[in-house]
Order: structure tokens, then C-alpha cells, then sequence
DNA sequence: TCATACCGGGG
DNA sequence: GTGTACGGTATGA
């Protein structure tokens, strides 16, 4: 009752329960665990290696070992599939070594050159997956078929460090949390190799000893285990952490991995450990705010904290301070590390689901499916798998003709205060168009991928529904969820798929993708049109929304009325939804707004206004002066900046609100170089502050002293003791002209040009010609040609 | 000033 | 034997 559409979303096989595979030659051994038992069962499974080539040429120098499929005679069998794609040839083998060397022999033979290896080759003639690809693409299984993912046994463990430099440094901690959820400090005796060996020793032994199928960390890829390995390596202590083969991690070339070595050498590889999966939870935040895009940053604290998984009595030391800490109260640090790894496995509970559903579906291993790209690391897998089960010919990649390709829409129609502002869009709008439509790549017979896209929104709709029936916080729900999510991530990345520059994919179509953007472009326009016919002002509009603002008489039920009558002129699957009613909007530039709430709570969008390096007292203006300005209180406005101004000049901003957080980018050394030609407040801060050293990267608060000098504001845990120093010393003058020239200015937008100049005047110098604030209103203005993103320049003229 | 190069994270 | 996120900031012409 499977059909072969099924099977091109899940493969055929239903063996269940595998957590790891690792595949050399022709053996793959798979490790599978029983869902209610929880034992863990290794197995070994001959596969014949294969691959495709474009060609038999490179095969006929082994005369008779070479044949059909079924041939008995032949060492290499090949099968000519059907269609017209360039890659036809299926060739197989007893052993990958057989089947590598018979095509590097006759390439080498064929080009006149010594071919060492597959890569040499012209990737077009020629498509090898990993072994372990090779072995879940033929087989049809994949990984966790009835696991959910609590079934998993997970490990986490978090080194302590004396600093970044594995060179220098040296670990003196770990923590471990094992898979029942029980955790453990493990602890150097002592400062010295013996005593770092030993602990890299016992913390094997726990790994070893909890048999993990998963090991978890936040930016586990990119600290943990390259320091760990350097470590291990110089102090000449066999690194094993895997269930198979000889001590020591295995390398996998990836693109989000380290530079090795202190060569220049382009190459950057992750950590393997066979028969365990490596599961980095940074690559599930990172992959989780591509979509939501509200994290404050990727860092553990600040994601445990904003999702709500860290304790409140969760102990917090600064990193550069952990080992100095240690030192004076050690208890405080197995706290700390302690609370990392409880912090890491919620996170990876809690965000890991998109990236296990996903190994249910890829013939990929689950880790390289958790850091994998949606497009080339599981949309490709998933039509190569179709296309041979499918018995066709997989098209060759094939580089653009030089169609460049072509965005989405960006529009704005008026700036200033608009009120009653509605925002309506259209969910997931390419793929809606693609299946609307039916764009799919040029060179997908098959029509595998629209089928697959068809397929992954219904499955989508289905594992909604059954996570809605599940009880909240079950292992049913869990997996329901992560189900609809990994849908919704393969969904929104089918237009990057087609859209992929260079010859990413393989199915990759720029035309195709200019088709999907054009046909946004045109609903986009209808939407808009539409919606002015009915009686809004058009705000602003981009690639699959529109702001706008609706009469003053409108209802709820009338804006609501307008948005379902636009809808059903739009085209079939595309569906407008009104996604957000607002009290005010103040529209500055495209992407940049601010949106006051029907319950008072104000969005500020947009590098305008808000920017990691403002300074708070900026910041803290702005929100005060647009939450009076979107009530039209322009009194109110222009009081807020009075009593800045004021506050400024009376110092009752704290030298900490007039700071700027900035990254020293350059070495002590470096600066010295140049600080002849060019002075740079930060670092003058830092001389000034007696600080000599530091690092590259480290983060410090500057300000402008009354000297004009730099000054440095040391923040509450620099230093346990002493409280936070606030001298007050800053410039004054610089912070109001900051305050008018950098803050106020976002504000100018509201205002015609001389009610800006009256309600930001210099209090110090009341002109006799200006109008009372209180005669002044807020202006939304339309733009005649509206702003598209290209041809946005600055701010109305300097007011004053 | 504008374009491009680089970063995000970890102790 | 991998992959073109994206939006901000730092830098160099």
C-alpha cells in the first residue's frame, strides 16, 4: 500500500531502530536500539558499493570482469538507467576499493594523467556518496524508525578550560551529564601533563562506560572536541570515544567546520566518533532562528535563558574568569559546568527534533543531517534516493547561463505615523506558488521534487494534528512536533533548492526560481492593489506581506472583512492571512519600523533602531520618545527629549548608559603600529584604564570623557568585589549631539521639517518663531514613487 | 562614503 | 567529498 512516492520520502525499509551506522568497504555496521527494552543491538550488514558515472568507458580495461548486472563472471557490474540524465551507469562492486580503483585506473588511462583520487575527476561524469550514504540509499532504511527521540541515549559533556588556546591551555574540568540524567565534575589533581592526561583518561572511561548514542554540546564542533583532540594528542592519550575501530576521532571535511592546523590550508573539518552520533546544539539553534529570528544571540546562556530552560538560581561566571575563579571557589565552577550540561541537554531536547525527524526521512547520518544545509544536505539526498529507486538517470549539475536571478519585492508606499495598521501575509508563499503552479527544476523529470514538496505539507498537516491530540510534553508530541517542523523546514527550502547559485544542487534552476520570485512579485502587487481598492493606505510591502492602515470607522471584522476578500482573489493554495493588528506604526525605511500594540507593548524593527553597539541611553529615548509619538502625545515627545537633554547635562545618566559596546579587533600590538596615524577611542580606553593586554575578539564599554578621551566602564563581574565604576566624567556636550544627531533623527520621518526642528530644538536656544508643540501632529507621507531597497538614501536634511 | 569581508561560538 | 543563512559590524579603496 506504499506507493513510490512514499518511498521517496522514507525509503522502503522498515528495519527499526537504528541510532548509529558506520559503513568502510562493504560492511556497514549498524547499531539499533529497541524502543521499549532500550537495548542496544550492533549489527553487521554486507551492501555492494556503488556509484554512477556518465560513462562505461572508464571500466573496459578489466575486459572480462566486467558485466551487466547478474553477470556472474564480472567483478564490476554495471546497470544503464533510464531517461536522459548524463549520470546512466549504476556500477557496483564486491568492495569500494575494487570498484575506486577500476575508475581512477581507466580515468587516468582516459586522460592521460595520473588520477589519484575521486575528487580529481569532473564532478559531472561522476557521483559517489559517503559509504554510509551509499548503504542507507541502496537499503532504503534510515535512521530512528519507531524512536522517538527519548529513546535516544544522550551524553553531554562540557570541558573547562584555562582559556581558547589549546596550545596554551590546558583542561582542568569537565562536566558530564550521562543518559539516565545523572551528572558528574570530573577534576584534574593538579596543574601539570600527568595530571590533564588523567582527567582526559577518566572522562574516556565515563563515555565509554554510559555507551552514549549521542553526544551533545553547545558549539561541541567548534570548541569542545577540536580542543579536546589537540589536547589529547600532545599528551599522547588514545582519544576513544567511539564504539568501533582504533582510538582517536575520524575527520569529515565540512564547510561550518575548523581550520586545522596552523596552516593556511583551506580545509576545515568536524569530528567523528563511529558508531556515535556528534550532535552540536548550535547548529539547532542557528537553524532554529533562521526561521524565528528572535534570539538575542546563539550563545548557550542567552538561548537557555530567552527559551526559558535555565534555573533561575543558575550560576553565571564570565569565561574569561573561570579559571581565575576556580582557583578561590572551585564549588562555584562544578556549579557553573554543572549547569551547562543540564542547560545543553534541555536545548538539544527542546530544538533537536527538526534534525531527528529529518533522519527519519534522508539517507544521511542523523549528525550530518543536524549541521546539514536544508538544500544541498537534505533536499539533494533525498532526489538522489528517488530518482534510483526510481531506476532514472540523475541529471548532471550544470552551471547558470548567466540568468542572473531575480527578488523578491520591497516596497514603501509612505513613511511617518500611520494608525490602525494591519499586517497581512501570505504563509510560506514560494512553495505555495511552486505547487500552485507546478514550477519545479527543468531537468526533474521525475517531477520528484514538487511530488516531494506536495508531500511534505500534507505530511506537515498531519503531524500537526497529531501533536495537537498528544498529551503536552510527551515523547508522542515531541516527535509530532519535530515532524511538523523538519516538514516546514524541508518546505520553505524547496525555492532555495531551485535558486541555489553556482551548481550547489543538483537540480538547481535559475529560471525556475525567477518564475517562483516573478509570480510573488505579481501577488504581491495584486495584494496591494487590491487592498488600496478597498479603502487602506498602503504602508509598506515586502515579498509576502503588506502593513497597512485602515480608515478610521473600519472594525475589526471590517479589516478582517478586507483581508478574506483579497484573499479569495489571490491564486489557488496561496493564502493571505491577516497576521497582525496594530494601534500605530511609525515607518522610518524599508525593514525599519516601530509598531505599538493594541495592548501598549512597542516592536522597534530594524538596524535603525535597535543596534548591539547603541548606547543605552539612546536606545532607552527612542523607545520612550516613539511610545508618546505612536499616541500622537507629541508634547510628550518632545519632554522625553528635554529630560534627556537635562539629564545628560546633570549627569544622571550613568557613565554605563552613555558607553558603547565595542569588539577589540585589534592585538595590543597592532595598534601600537598604527596609533601614530590614527588614535581609536577603545584602545586609548584601555591604555588609559592601565590595560595593556587583552584579547583579540574580547568585548568592553567605551565612553567619551570630558577630556574628549576615551574611557573604559568596567562592568559588575570584572571584578567581584568593587561595584560597577561610574564616574560620570563623560562629555556632555557629545552626548546631546549624539542624542540629536543619531537618535532623535529616526523620529524625522513624523514630522514635516519644521515641526522636527521645533520639537528637537536646542532648549538652550528657544527660537521666537516656533509654533507651540502643542499645534504639532504627527504626518504619514506618501511616497509618489515609492522607496524600493535600491534606492533608499538618507534622512531628511539636518534639523536646525 | 560605499563596497566587501568577516563574524556569529567556546574558556 | 562540502556547500551560497543572513544581517550586523569592521575594514579598506
Amino acid at each position: 500500500m506504499t506507493s513510490i512516492e512514499d518511498e521517496w520520502l522514507w525509503g522502503w525499509d522498515a528495519t527499526p531502530g537504528i541510532v548509529s551506522v558506520w559503513a568502510e568497504n562493504a560492511r556497514a555496521i549498524v547499531w539499533r536500539r529497541t524502543a521499549d527494552t532500550g537495548v542496544l543491538v550492533r549489527e553487521e550488514e554486507r551492501f555492494r558499493p556503488w556509484l554512477l558515472l556518465d560513462r562505461l568507458d572508464d571500466l573496459l580495461h578489466l575486459g572480462a570482469a566486467v558485466g551487466r548486472d547478474g553477470d556472474p563472471d564480472a567483478q564490476v557490474t554495471h546497470r544503464e538507467l533510464d531517461g536522459g540524465g548524463a549520470l546512466r551507469y549504476l556500477v557496483s562492486a564486491r568492495n569500494s576499493q575494487l570498484l575506486i580503483n577500476t575508475v581512477l585506473k581507466g580515468a587516468t588511462q582516459r586522460l592521460g594523467r595520473h588520477i589519484r583520487h575521486v575528487r580529481e575527476l569532473d564532478e559531472d561524469g561522476i557521483l559517489m556518496l559517503q559509504p554510509e550514504e551509499q548503504y542507507l540509499v541502496a537499503s532504503g532504511r534510515c535512521y530512528f524508525r519507531d524512536l522517538s527521540f527519548d529513546d535516544l541515549h544522550r551524553l553531554q559533556f562540557d570541558l573547562e578550560t584555562t582559556g581558547l588556546d589549546p596550545a596554551h591551555d590546558r583542561i582542568f574540568m569537565v562536566s558530564v551529564r550521562g543518559p539516565d540524567g545523572g551528572s558528574q565534575v570530573l577534576e584534574a589533581h593538579g596543574t601539570d601533563d600527568a595530571a590533564e592526561a588523567d582527567l582526559i583518561r577518566r572522562l574516556v572511561a565515563v563515555i565509554q562506560s554510559a555507551d552514549p548514542d549521542v553526544i551533545e554540546n553547545h558549539n561541541l564542533h567548534g570548541f569542545d572536541l577540536p580542543f579536546l583532540d589537540r589536547r589529547a594528542r600532545k599528551l599522547r592519550v588514545p582519544l576513544a570515544l567511539g564504539r568501533f575501530g582504533p582510538p582517536g576521532l575520524r575527520q569529515r571535511g565540512a564547510r561550518r567546520g575548523i581550520a586545522l592546523g596552523d596552516g593556511d590550508s583551506r580545509r576545515r573539518v568536524r569530528f567523528m566518533a563511529p558508531g556515535r552520533e556528534l550532535i552540536d546544539t548550535l547548529d539547532a539553534v542557528r537553524r532554529y532562528d533562521q526561521t524565528t529570528r528572535e534570539l538575542p544571540g546563539h550563545g548557550l546562556k542567552a538561548v537557555a535563558k530567552y527559551l526559558g530552560i535555565a534555573r533561575p538560581e543558575r550560576e553565571y561566571i564570565r569565561g574569561d574568569l573561570i579559571y581565575h575563579v576556580y582557583r578561590s571557589d572551585p564549588e562555584r565552577v562544578r556549579r557553573y559546568a554543572t549547569d551547562d550540561v543540564d542547560e545543553v541537554a534541555a536545548l538539544a531536547r527542546m530544538l533537536g527534533g527538526p534534525s531527528f525527524a529529518l533522519a527519519q526521512m534522508a539517507p544521511r547520518r542523523y549528525e550530518r543531517l543536524a549541521d546539514a544545509g536544508a538544500a544541498t544536505g537534505v533536499i539533494d539526498p533525498l532526489l538522489v534516493r528517488a530518482y534510483l529507486r526510481s531506476g532514472t538517470a540523475l541529471p548532471a549539475h550544470e552551471s547558470s547561463d548567466g540568468t542572473p536571478h531575480s527578488g523578491a519585492a520591497l516596497h514603501l508606499f509612505a513613511a511617518g505615523v500611520a494608525h490602525r495598521v494591519v499586517k497581512a501575509d501570505v504563509a510560506s508563499l514560494y512553495p505555495s506558488l511552486m505547487r500552485a503552479y507546478r514550477i519545479g527544476p527543468e531537468r526533474d523529470t521525475l517531477g520528484a521534487l514538487l511530488s516531494l514538496v506536495d508531500r511534505w505539507v500534507e505530511q506537515r498537516l498531519v503531524a500537526k494534528a497529531k501533536a495537537r491530540i498528544a498529551a503536552p510534553g510527551s515523547p508522542e508530541r515531541h516527535s509530532h512536533e519535530a515532524m511538523s517542523a523538519a516538514m516546514k523546514l524541508v518546505v520553505n527550502s524547496a525555492y532555495g533548492y531551485l535558486a541555489a547559485g553556482g551548481d550547489l544542487t543538483r537540480f538547481a534552476d535559475v529560471h525556475a526560481a525567477n518564475e517562483v520570485t516573478r509570480r510573488g512579485r505579481e501577488v504581491l502587487d495584486l495584494m496591494c492593489r487590491e487592498l488600496a481598492a478597498r479603502g487602506v493606505t498602503l504602508i509598506e510591502a515586502d515579498t509576502d506581506g503588506v502593513y497597512f492602515a485602515v480608515p478610521i470607522a473600519w472594525t475589526e471584522a471590517d479589516e478582517r472583512r478586507a483581508v478574506a476578500e483579497v484573499a479569495a482573489l489571490l491564486p489557488p493554495l496561496v493564502q493571505l492571512e491577516l497576521e497582525g493588528r496594530y494601534a500605530a506604526m511609525l515607518s522610518h525605511e524599508p525593514k525599519n519600523y516601530a509598531l505599538l500594540g493594541y495592548d501598549g507593548t512597542l516592536l522597534l524593527r530594524g538596524v535603525a533602531f535597535r543596534s548591539s553597539r547603541a548606547e543605552p541611553f539612546g536606545e532607552k529615548f527612542l523607545r520612550r520618545a516613539i511610545g508618546r509619538l505612536l499616541i500622537d502625545d507629541v508634547v510628550g515627545v518632545h519632554e522625553v527629549y528635554l529630560t534627556t537633554v537635562s539629564a545628560l547635562r546633570h549627569r544622571d545618566i550613568s557613565t554605563h548608559d552613555v558607553s558603547s559596546r565595542v569588539r577589540l579587533t585589534k592585538t595590543p600590538e597592532q595598534y601600537l603600529e598604527s596609533r601614530e596615524r590614527r588614535r581609536e577611542l577603545p584602545y586609548e580606553a584601555m591604555f588609559a584604564a592601565g590595560r595593556k593586554s587583552w584579547s583579540v575578539g574580547d568585548r568592553i564599554r567605551v565612553y567619551r570623557n570630558s577630556a574628549g578621551e576615551g574611557a573604559l566602564v568596567l562592568e559588575a563581574d570584572d571584578d567581584g568585589e568593587s561595584a560597577q565604576m561610574d564616574p560620570r566624567n563623560y562629555d556632555i556636550e557629545h552626548y546631546i549631539r549624539l542624542l540629536r544627531d543619531s537618535f532623535a533623527v529616526r523620529l524625522a520621518r513624523a514630522f514635516t521639517q519644521e515641526d522636527f526642528a521645533a520639537v528637537f530644538a536646542d532648549p538652550d536656544q528657544p527660537s521666537l518663531f516656533q509654533p507651540p508643540i502643542s499645534d504639532i501632529h504627527t504626518v504619514l507621507t506618501a511616497l509618489p514613487h515609492h522607496r524600493t531597497a535600491g534606492d533608499v538614501h538618507d534622512d531628511p536634511g539636518d534639523p536646525g
